[in-house]
Formats: structure tokens, sequence, C-alpha cells
DNA sequence: CGGCGTGTTGATTATGGTCAAGTTCTGTGG
DNA sequence: CCACAGAACTTGACCATAATCAACACGCCG
């Protein structure tokens, strides 16, 4: 089953990086979830002739660079991408993990420049919306600003309920809301929420949820003695949805 | 020194509410720090118009309620607040806390609805911007539009921060944390950046910072023993404000 | 086949949580 | 103004969770 479930997703990438065919919104697989989805048409033609779809950046790669000023929004077509900053002592602070059909780059918003590092975790291909452009869209398209607004109130919501979350949850706790968290964003985009490959690594894992990577390794591990996920490297089945997301706090 | 200082904070509290004189962001003390400060002189006047001067909320009382629509941004104009919300054990997790000059409810804008309570924690004076109101002016009004972003982007920013430090952090850490950006926040309003009075309670420091409030209170006198501050209950005073940031993690 | 990334597992330790007294502060009523 | 009650805070003793240190297993690529 493993194999036959890396050949979905493989066919599925491979659809999705034929990008020469998809040079505009219209036929990209991701239009039912993509920034256009909550415009008027109208808005949408528009907001798709300033879109400039981007090369393909290999992994490990930088999409945005510490301190840089902010100069685009990017939405990851393909592939995906974590960002992170730097301590005063050199170690990585995962802030966040971003997948297809995801917004990158609105917390620049704020003081116009990025203050965190925005890397491939694998071959990622995104679109993107030069800031100048979409300040001047923003003003003549309304449902494009509001939805601009959304997405940056869902943002902060998201971000202050992460860190409440971090701030009262056990290490098991921590992992479920990952897992269930990862496993509902796949599920948006018409992919399995039971089965799927981390992109990842269990490092990453760590120093998103402010664990160590033995922590992360043992509490999977505990989960598949329990019986409620099936883990093999980076691919995870989970199989009792519910067991995890009942250690879930809210 | 104690009671000189209270007497001083006294009197602005005391300036600050008699608000029957400033009906308007010109008279307003916060005028400096507040929304219409980033806006063209044309714009401040519009939104100025827009603006209602609500009565005080008492020690205790909900601004916004968990759940509700979101009707209207607030802006602190004196008192201070904290959001929370429930975990399904019906236990608190303290998201934030709001000064005077800061903007509440814009996490908001991401479901239409607020997913958290806010609650003042001393008697509470907001100014209003009905939301109906707010996105009928960011039509019209560039500057305001451009200032909204820019501060959900920051909000972004700040939670995103939070929760990557929380997650690599040591209480001691968390703590000079949490001190290093009250003051920072009080200093901008051109209050004493090293000595205030904490408005809320170890523990909703503690329920902030993923901490008992044991360990709040512990560290607090760690931090005394050490020369590094005076405390005594709530009046908190920085003796050596380079040893606090040096504890804080970038 | 060997070497290096990455991940797993075990033994030990330390940080902060838990439980339990106490102490100080605050507001209220005499 | 003082006495009192309840809340907020402090401190100590003990314990549990996750960090640390260390060894080993697995998978991937040259």
């Amino acid at each position: 089953m493993d194999t036959q479930w890396r050949t979905r997703v493989q066919r599925d990438g491979a659809r999705a990086s034929t990008t020469d065919t998809e040079l505009s919104c219209r036929g990209c697989a991701l239009n039912r979830i993509c920034l256009p989805a909550h415009l008027p048409p109208h808005e949408a033609r528009i907001l798709d002739g300033a879109v400039e779809r981007s090369r393909e950046l290999t992994t490990g790669a930088s999409l945005i660079h510490t301190g840089m000023p902010m100069q685009a929004l990017y939405v990851v077509r393909n592939g995906s991408a974590k960002s992170y900053c730097l301590t005063a002592d050199g170690d990585e602070r995962v802030r966040g993990f971003y997948l297809p059909g995801e917004i990158v780059g609105l917390e620049g918003f704020g003081a116009g420049r990025h203050m965190c590092e925005v890397v491939a975790l694998e071959p990622l291909r995104c679109c993107r919306i030069p800031i100048a452009r979409l300040e001047h869209l923003m003003e003549t398209l309304p449902g494009l600003r509001r939805e601009i607004v959304r997405l940056l109130g869902q943002s902060l919501e998201d971000a202050q309920r992460l860190s409440a979350d971090l701030g009262t949850t056990d290490a098991r706790g921590r992992i479920a809301r990952f897992l269930v968290n990862l496993s509902s964003r796949l599920e948006r985009r018409g992919l399995s929420a039971t089965q799927f490959s981390l992109s990842m690594s269990r490092t990453d894992i760590a120093r998103h949820l402010g664990l160590r990577l033995e922590t992360v390794s043992r509490v999977l591990s505990a989960f598949r003695r329990e019986g409620s996920i099936e883990v093999k490297a980076r691919y995870i089945k989970l199989l009792r949805p519910e067991a995890i997301a009942s250690l879930v706090a809210q």
C-alpha cells in the first residue's frame, strides 16, 4: 500500500508540475482553493494577469531571505516549504510549513520586510504576486482587498491559537495537533486526510513544536504501539484519527 | 518611591478618563501612537468621525465574547485587557494582553467572528470602529487600508515570533521576554520603560507563557535575588534591563 | 559495499509541574 | 482606623515529563 500510495502522489505531482501548460489560474489544479476562488470572476481574471509563474526552486533553496524587503506574496503551487528564524546562538526555530494553495509572506506586511527565511522542503514551484502590483489592485478590487484582509486575519488567528496550544499542551498533544492540522490541510486540497508523506524531517517538526527530535520520534512510536497510526519513516497513516484528535486540546 | 510612582499612574489614569472632553482623536493623549497617527491628516479626520467613544467597562467585564460575529475593531484608550480562550476541560489559555493605543479584534477578520474572549483587567475604555463603517472607509481611504494591512501583518509577525519563542525558551527566558516586551510597549506610550505596574495576575502571566503561576513567582523571585529587578506584588522595576534582555533569545 | 543522512531506542538528568503550607495584599464592614 | 476574610502571591518538598547523552538501525547514494 505504501508504494501504491506513493504512485498516486507522484502522479499528482507530475500532473501539477506540467506547468508550461498552466499559464493561467483557470487551468490550475488548485483553482478551487487558491486566492482567486474567493474572488468575483472579473477580479480573478484581473489578478490572473498580475501573477508571475516562477521557476522551480530546488530542495533547500530560499524563496524568501531573512531581512529582505517584501517584494511579493507567493502561493505554493507544488512542493512545500518551511519558514524559520535563527536564535542568537544559531539554531532554527521553525515558524510553520506551507503546502500547495497556501500563501507565503503575509507577515511581511508588518515591517515591509521579511524577518524569517522560507526554504523549499522539496522541489517548489510558486505563483508570485509583486507587492506593488498587489497594492495597486487592492485599490481597485474590493473583493481582493477583503480576501487579503481575511487571509491575514485567518493567519493571525492560527498563529495565536498555535502559541496558546504550545503553551498548554504536552508532547503527545503537540504532535497530535500537528498531525490533525496537516491532515485537514491536505484534505482541503482533495488529498487523503488519513495517509500522507511528511515533507519535513523529525528535526523540523521538533523545532516547530518546541520539542527535541528524540521526543518526536518517541511519541510517534508510542502512537504506533497504541495502534493509532502507522509510521514508516516519513509515511504516516492515521489508523484511528479519533484517537489522535482526542489528544488535541479543543 | 513605590507610592510616588503609583501616584503618577493614578494621575495619568485620571487625566485619560476625563473622556467627556475627549470627543475627538485630536484631543486624545494617545494621538501620537494610535491608528490616526499613521494616516494623512484628511483621512484621520474622516476616521475620527467614524469612531465611537464607548462607555467604561468594569474590571472583569467582556469587551468581546467568544463566538460572536465581529462587529467592530477597538482601540484601548485607557486600562488594559487580556484575550483568552478555553480548553475542552475549561481552563484558560491567555493569548495576549492589550495596552492603551493597541488594537483589539484584528483576528476576527479571518472568520468574521471572534474565537476568543477579551476581558478588562482594570477599568477599560475603548474607541470603537464599527466594522461596516471600517470596510466602507477602507474602500475610499488608501492610507487607512494600508494601515490596517500593516497592523495585521505586524500582529501576525508578533504572534509567529511568540510561538517560536515559547517553543524554544525556558521559564526564565519566557518571563524575561514578557518583561522586555511589556517594557517596550509602555515606552512607546511615553511611560517609563523600567518601572511599571502589572495589570495582570501571576496566573494570567503563567497562562500566557505556558507556565504555572508558581514558576512565574519563583522566576521573578530569582531575578530579584540576582539583583536584576525589584518586585513588590504587581510593581516591577527593572534594575538591570540588560541582564533581563540578555536572557531573551534574539 | 561502505559512509552519511536520518531516525529509533535506551539510560540518566534537570527543569518545571504538583501538592501543600504559609504570607502578603486588598477590600469591606464595624 | 482597625479587624477580618478572601484572593493573590511566595516558598518548599517531591515528582513526572521531556531534555540530554549515547548507542545503534535503517535507507539512500556514490
